[in-house]
DNA sequence: GGTATTCCTG
DNA sequence: CAGGAATACC
């Protein structure tokens, strides 16, 4: 970025420091307090206790000395905390991480997230709408999207560090300290959680949107305008970003269609927004790049190369997207809480509304010094600070999507639970901000605690799926680019919305979420990680289970890895590459190209494998096993294809579709192809042999699978690519055949060599018989018929050595040459056929070799050896004396059976 | 012209 | 064991 982009984006961070805290305000607002109440009492009482201690750690100072004060003491300070994580950094592992992982990308980008948080606290509130801006600016700048995010946790910091008195950096460390989530435990989880899984969604959503949009140029400019054009279009508020904001405040009181629009196109097409207006170039950039990438993989590999820069900047941003879009549906989740059980703010909420202008400097201090005074500003006031910090903090989030999301999860519950619509319509008129509904809710809210709880709950699970997902997503785009990519192919498949990407820019955010609800669990998120049931209907709490893992892994790898790692993984990932990255996987993918320069020239930077690159974090295994990544994969771009090729060795496995593990199947399905192609296109038959060695032990590592195949299985599917047929490359796709590979594996020498015991002469259909397991070439077949070429060539040699051998001995009868199994000849052939000798050789073999054995000694006897083309007479002999070769050798698997016995 | 095979080389 | 060249066959 330029000079005057860091200096935007420090002035961007300022800004979106002042709105985080104005944001954390609405968090610790006092409806929040109440909300905690209400859920801590509805939810557990006994826990009450526990978290009042943890929450102790804030000052309770207003709360009465009543439990209910207390609790709402303890909700206050929870919801603050949370609001202060997601500012500052989040009590979860994947928020900390996200939130690492920002600042590690700002850093990277040159922007000093602690120089913002310290700056961004200063910045007065005044500037929310110019923050949006920057925000927006920073976000259509690859990098600045990280400072979007980044802001949100400085922002917190002024005002959860002057409330709980940590100073943000540390609250983050904090915050990764268990205590914190003991504190948090069941409500700031389920927030989190929320906030987790909105911002998955609103991630897929954003790269659906990406991947819709038709590709664009990277605007520089005219971002903003776009945005705020996308923004007026979407019927929000927002003429412009800081209209938006505030008007998004109002919006929502006016309705909540209105606030989730306007949030969603910020967010969606924002996230664009704030990559915004960057979004506008920055999305669509994103997009085309997307595009061109899944193109690339499955069409040709040259595309790949030509944007890796563009895919790692998109990458970028789509990660800080998806940390804004995080950190905002935890705030949707906080503003839900609180809607429903706010009815008591319902009066401060007027008061509230009365001045906006004041929230400013109030919700700061409220925020920081006390709930209560918090508490006075009121819903709207959260709403507008919602609306502000998804704006201006978050700008680049939906916050009309989390809307969307929490209102569907809202009436999801509500259907689970006729109480809870109630609630429901009461939130829903709460962003309305219809304070009068408010009170109503307030009555009502006394019942509803007990939909407050299934709500809740619901929620949690939400969460829980929703973070699983989003993990998972995050996880597979770190992994593999291709995969990110081919998720987010996924993403337009499974989504509908994301079909239309101009669309989207306008009113793509709206029409998305709305079908969100019901799409969001499975299809949005498309990735399998999706299937979170945001219902809850289902399997939350496996989700939940998985989430956490994720999370923790995810944790692991990204929070240690700054954000070059994150880049450099995006980079990988995405296929974009890094240089350092790109090392191995991009050059696979080059060559297939053309096996040509354009891959090729990618391919020099992989060489020099990027040691620093990969995090030792980036490897955890805990991530590769529970994601089912394997670890590889982190490293390499395409880890799927490559795996499964290797297991289609012969030998080993196969075993049709069974040789594959279901999961490296799956993860296959996103690229393999390109993996394989690359690499086939790359090492050719010589390479092969090479590459057997390191592509196959990745493959191994990679595949659970214990396939016999060994390393090398792979270097035969290089020949393929020598073939240059795209249309093998494609054939080579993963799934089209159940375990069909491209290649000759060294299993498949390894039958080949046997079966030469019993034809030393086999025709091409009777390769294509026995080698079913093997995706038929050219290059292929040429390669099978050149290693019965070498058979015989060994075979004959051997027969000519000992036949002359044989005369020189004084043998003067061919009768007298005999093969046995423990002749010396017998022995070579055996040890070159059979090295291992784990295969009974059929007598037959014995028969044909004495039968060649004397054809050569008469020959040579004959003194016929003075022709040239003297043993072509006994090649048509021998050719003859080929045998069926066993059944058993049709099978892929036969080497197991064959050596067993 | 393409394929298959052999021979030679590395 | 693969690549290349040469040769033979279709």
């Amino acid at each position: 970025m330029p000079d005057h982009d860091s200096t935007t984006l420090l002035t961007r961070q300022t800004k979106r420091r002042r709105v985080d805290i104005g944001v954390k305000r609405t968090v610790g607002s006092p409806i929040f307090t109440r909300a905690r109440e209400t859920l801590f009492d509805s939810m557990n009482q006994s826990h009450g206790s526990n978290q009042d201690g943890d929450c102790s750690l804030v000052s309770h100072g207003h709360s009465g000395t009543n439990s209910d004060g207390e609790k709402s003491n303890v909700l206050r300070k929870l919801l603050k905390r949370a609001n202060s994580y997601e500012d500052t950094i989040m009590p979860f592992p994947g928020a900390t991480i996200i939130s690492q992982l920002l600042k590690n990308n700002i850093g990277k980008n040159g922007g000093s997230d602690s120089g913002f948080q310290g700056s961004g606290a200063l910045s007065s509130g005044g500037s929310e709408i110019q923050a949006e801006d920057a925000c927006s600016n920073s976000s259509r700048d690859q990098d600045s999207p990280s400072d979007c995010l980044s802001p949100g946790p400085p922002l917190p910091p002024s005002s959860s560090s002057s409330s709980f008195g940590r100073p943000p950096p540390p609250s983050n460390l904090n915050s990764h300290a268990p205590p914190q989530p003991l504190c948090l435990s069941s409500f700031d989880l389920d927030r989190l959680s929320d906030e987790h899984l909105r911002a998955k969604r609103a991630r897929v959503e954003n790269i659906i949107r990406g991947m819709s949009h038709s590709p664009l140029v990277r605007p520089n400019g005219s971002d903003h305008n776009q945005e705020s054009n996308r923004e007026n279009e979407n019927s929000s508020n927002n003429s412009t970003s800081s209209n938006d904001h505030r008007g998004d405040g109002n919006s929502h009181n006016t309705s909540s269609h209105n606030h989730i629009r306007s949030n969603c196109p910020s967010s969606l097409l924002s996230s664009p927004g704030s990559r915004g207006g960057v979004v506008g170039v920055g999305e669509v950039y994103r997009e085309n790049k997307r595009k061109q990438r899944l193109p690339q993989q499955q069409h040709s590999f040259t595309q790949l190369v030509c944007s890796r820069q563009e895919q790692r900047q998109e990458e970028r941003r789509q990660l800080k997207l998806q940390l804004e879009d995080m950190q905002k549906q935890l705030r949707q989740l906080q503003e839900k809480f609180y809607q429903i059980y706010d009815s008591e703010t319902e009066e401060e909420e007027e008061n509230g509304e009365s001045g906006e202008v004041d929230r400013g400097g109030e919700r700061e201090e409220d925020g920081n010094l006390s709930e209560d005074s918090i508490r006075s500003d009121g819903l709207e006031e959260r709403h507008r600070d919602r609306g502000r910090h998804s704006h201006d903090e978050l700008s680049e989030l939906d916050p009309g999507l989390f809307l969307d999301r929490a209102r569907a999860l809202l009436r999801e519950q509500a259907l689970l639970d006729g109480d809870i619509e109630e609630d429901v319509d009461g939130r829903e008129e709460e962003e309305d901000r219809n304070g009068e509904r408010v009170m109503k809710r307030r009555g009502e809210a006394a019942g509803r605690r007990g939909g407050g709880r299934q709500l809740a709950e619901t929620l949690k699970q939400e969460l829980n799926c929703a973070v699983s997902q989003v993990v998972d997503t995050v996880v597979k785009g770190f992994s593999s680019p291709k995969q990110a990519v081919s998720h987010h192919l996924g993403c337009h498949s499974n989504t509908p919305a994301a079909p239309s990407s101009s669309s989207n820019s306008s009113s793509s955010c709206p029409p998305p979420f709305g079908p969100l609800p019901s799409l969001t669990p499975d299809s949005r998120f498309g990735s399998g990680a999706l299937a979170l049931t945001l219902n809850g209907d289902g399997s939350p709490t496996p989700n939940y289970h998985s989430s956490n893992q994720r999370l923790h892994c995810f944790g692991d790898v990204i929070v240690p890895s700054p954000l070059d790692s994150f880049s450099g993984l995006s980079g990988r990932l995405s296929g974009v590459h890094t240089p350092n990255d790109q090392t191995e996987a991009l050059p696979l993918v080059v060559r297939k190209n053309g096996g040509g320069g354009g891959g090729e020239n990618i391919h020099p930077s992989l060489p020099p494998p990027p040691p620093p690159p990969h995090h030792p974090s980036l490897h955890p295994s805990p991530l590769t096993a529970s994601l089912g990544f394997s670890p590889p994969s982190f490293r390499h771009p395409f880890p799927l294809p490559l795996m499964g090729y290797p297991f289609q060795s012969p030998l080993g496995s196969h075993g049709g579709g069974a040789g594959y593990p279901p999961g490296a199947k799956d993860h296959h399905r996103s690229s393999p192809d390109s993996m394989d192609m690359t690499r086939e296109t790359v090492s050719l038959r010589t390479k092969m042999a090479a590459l057997g060695g390191g592509h196959l032990s990745h493959h191994h590592h990679r595949q659970s699978s214990p396939s016999q195949h060994g390393p090398e299985g792979l270097s035969l599917s290089l020949i393929k690519s020598e073939c240059g047929d795209l249309q093998d490359i494609a054939d080579i796709s993963p799934y089209s055949g159940s375990t069909i590979q491209e290649g000759l594996s060294p299993n498949h020498l390894k039958k080949a060599k046997l079966m030469f015991f019993y034809t030393r002469y086999p025709s091409s259909n009777m390769l294509k018989m026995y080698f079913s397991d093997v995706k038929f070439n050219r290059c292929i077949t040429s390669q099978l018929i050149k290693w019965f070429s070498n058979f015989r060539e060994f075979y004959y040699i051997q027969m000519e050595k000992f036949a002359r051998q044989a005369i020189n001995e004084g043998v003067t009868a061919a009768e007298e040459l005999s093969v046995g199994r423990d002749a010396e000849l017998f022995r070579a052939l055996n040890m070159h056929y059979n090295k291992a000798n784990d295969f009974e050789v059929p007598d037959r073999f014995l028969e044909v070799a004495q039968v060649t054995l004397r054809e050569f000694f008469n020959a040579i006897v004959a003194g016929k050896d003075a022709d040239p083309s003297w043993k072509k007479a006994i090649y048509k002999v021998i050719c003859k004396l080929d045998s069926e070769v066993p059944e058993v050798f049709k099978s892929p698997n036969c080497l197991q059976e064959l050596l067993h016995d």
